[in-house]
DNA sequence: CGCATAATAT
DNA sequence: AATATTATGC
């Protein structure tokens, strides 16, 4: 397993930059026509191939150059030697990855090769998309050695695991490598056994993604560009392509959005942006919507304009985002399970994580619910749906106004070192089905950490649940206090809830620096124009 | 490169 | 079954 980290170097070193290019792959079948056609499909994969049409042949190679391949390839069904031995033999002296082949697809003996150990089985003919893709059968087996060995390397291929994430990522398969006896099941008969490998832009992709877009600038940025300046080895220019794809479409959408949201918050000029002539940048633009977010600040020629100017005059901060796929499931149902002083922020926590890039995300427009929220009262829920709320539209957005008492006592607060306080609350609301369940998450960011609350429930009680946790919150402005922010259903159905304490604009300053970096954004509210701003606003709606 | 749309995933 | 995310072909 030392030679094996060795050999990962071997194929990957130059320039890890083209890691699956250059595998070393042995090819073994006794048919010769086969052998070349495999051989030149390998090669377009740009691996480099060894071919042999004799098993025993085969096993000879693999011991003299004991750390020469990177993976097998072998044919059922040989005269010399059953592909089974073959594999046998692989398995027990070197390790190395086999991957398994024939003409018929027969349960019994498509189990029998994957009991032997075979990490794949192939059904011929063969397709180059099947082959494009074994080199990930080479990262998981060594992933699982680096693990096994407490190998920290193995952080290297943390990425790579993200991909073809239910294949290759889902528990119970990743369990049949672990001991590659016990498997059985379908994966391995269908011929095209591994799937596609579809790129899962998790946070950390996405934030180099968007780092390289800026980097580069927003209009200039093409795939290739991108590609480069990720520096991420196993990524096409396509899944660049793709991605870059949905980032302008969401731009754009969130653009479209922020512009009619901006003719509410009495924003001067509803129509500004439509007659542009300028260039503009979605990013800057909504970058600076965002970050004014309704908050019914003087910048009203921050939000709608083209300058992007302002956007980098401005001290905002913001950075628009665009939600990406969260790793794995989210939430677990105890509340503050997911609480970490150590980490009052959810950076570690991958729920959290995930969670958090749609924090910050605007609202999407497939949202088409006839989804009423409940306005949360004393005793639960009440009749009302949200005020303000309008779910017919595909966005919609809400600001409730806090009670006259509460903004009294409030106000009335002398303790100044007030808190900015944004919660925000996260539940996938199947939103055709109020009854489902859902989880619902709520994270405290504070001046004081906070910790966060996670839990799950069904619709019907995410307000309540809301309410509780509120009232709960260490620095709680009281029962009827809750209720200061916005609530809009954001990218997947998920809603999304901001509150904060309109004692204090000044968010975050450099302090234990509340979100993620790209994601989030700091509310600005002038002192003064607060009181302004929390009644005119209250229950617009978009 | 970028769009439209097919293929997959959840 | 419907919707969201990626891959692909032009």
């Amino acid at each position: 397993m030392m030679e094996n980290s060795k050999t990962t170097a071997g194929f990957s070193s130059p320039r890890s930059d083209n890691f699956p290019a250059g595998l070393r792959v042995l090819v073994v079948d006794d048919d010769p026509t086969w052998l070349k056609i495999l051989e030149k499909m390998l090669k377009k994969c740009s691996y480099e191939v060894t071919t042999s049409g004799l098993a025993r042949e085969a096993l000879n190679l693999l011991r003299e150059r004991k750390d020469g391949f990177d993976i097998v390839i072998s044919d059922v069904n040989m005269p010399d030697m059953d592909g089974f031995k073959l594999l046998e033999h692989v398995g027990l002296e070197m390790d190395l990855p086999v991957i398994m082949m024939s003409v018929d697809g027969e349960t019994s003996r498509v189990m029998k090769g994957v009991q032997h150990g075979a990490c794949d089985y192939l059904l011929k003919p063969i397709r180059m998309k099947e082959l494009r893709n074994i080199w990930q059968h080479v990262l998981r087996k060594r992933m699982h050695e680096a693990r096994d060995i407490g190998n920290h390397e193995m952080d290297q291929f943390d990425e790579v695991w993200m991909l073809n994430g239910t294949e290759l990522l889902s528990g119970k398969k990743r369990k049949d490598f672990d001991n590659e006896k016990e498997t059985s099941d379908s994966r391995c008969v269908d011929s095209s056994s591994m799937k596609k490998a579809r790129v899962v832009w998790t946070v950390d992709l996405h934030q180099k993604f968007v780092k390289a877009v800026n980097q580069i600038g927003f209009d200039k940025a093409g795939p290739k560009k991108i590609l480069d300046l990720m520096g991420v080895p196993w990524l096409t220019r396509e899944n660049v392509a793709s991605h870059l794809q949905k980032y302008r479409l969401y731009l754009t959408r969130l653009q479209k959005e922020n512009e009619v949201k901006a003719s509410f918050c009495g924003m001067k000029h509803p129509n500004v942006s439509s007659k542009e002539n300028s260039p503009q940048n979605p990013v800057d633009v909504c970058t600076d919507v965002i970050n004014d977010k309704c908050s019914g600040v003087s910048g009203d020629e921050a939000i709608v304009q083209n300058g992007k100017a302002n956007i980098y005059e401005s001290k905002v901060k913001g950075v628009v985002s665009m939600p990406v796929t969260e790793p794995r499931s989210v939430v677990g149902d105890n509340i503050g399970s997911k609480t970490s002083l150590s980490d009052p922020f959810g950076l570690i926590n991958t729920d959290v994580k995930s969670l958090n890039c749609f924090t910050g995300e605007a609202p999407q427009p497939q949202y088409k619910q006839d989804f009423k929220p409940r306005f949360p009262s004393e005793n639960g829920l009440s009749n009302q749906p949200l005020p303000g709320m309008d779910c017919t539209q595909p966005t919609c957005s809400l600001n409730l106004v806090p009670s006259h008492e509460v903004r009294d006592r409030v106000s009335s607060k002398e303790n100044k070192p007030s808190f900015f306080k944004s919660i925000s609350g996260l539940g996938k609301l199947s939103a055709l089905e109020a009854i489902q369940p859902v989880s619902h998450q709520i994270n405290f960011h504070a001046l004081e950490q906070i910790p966060t609350t996670t839990w799950s429930m069904t619709s019907q009680n995410v307000d309540q649940n809301l309410v509780n946790a509120l009232q709960s919150t260490p620095g709680n402005l009281g029962e009827d206090a809750s209720i200061q922010g916005e609530c809009f259903p954001a990218y997947n159905g998920l809603w999304n809830i901001q509150q904060f304490d309109y004692n204090d604009p000044q968010p975050i300053s450099g302090g234990p620096t509340c979100l993620y970096d790209t994601l989030r954004f700091d509310y600005e509210y002038p002192n003064d124009s607060l009181e302004g701003v929390v009644l005119d606003q209250g229950l617009f709606i978009v």
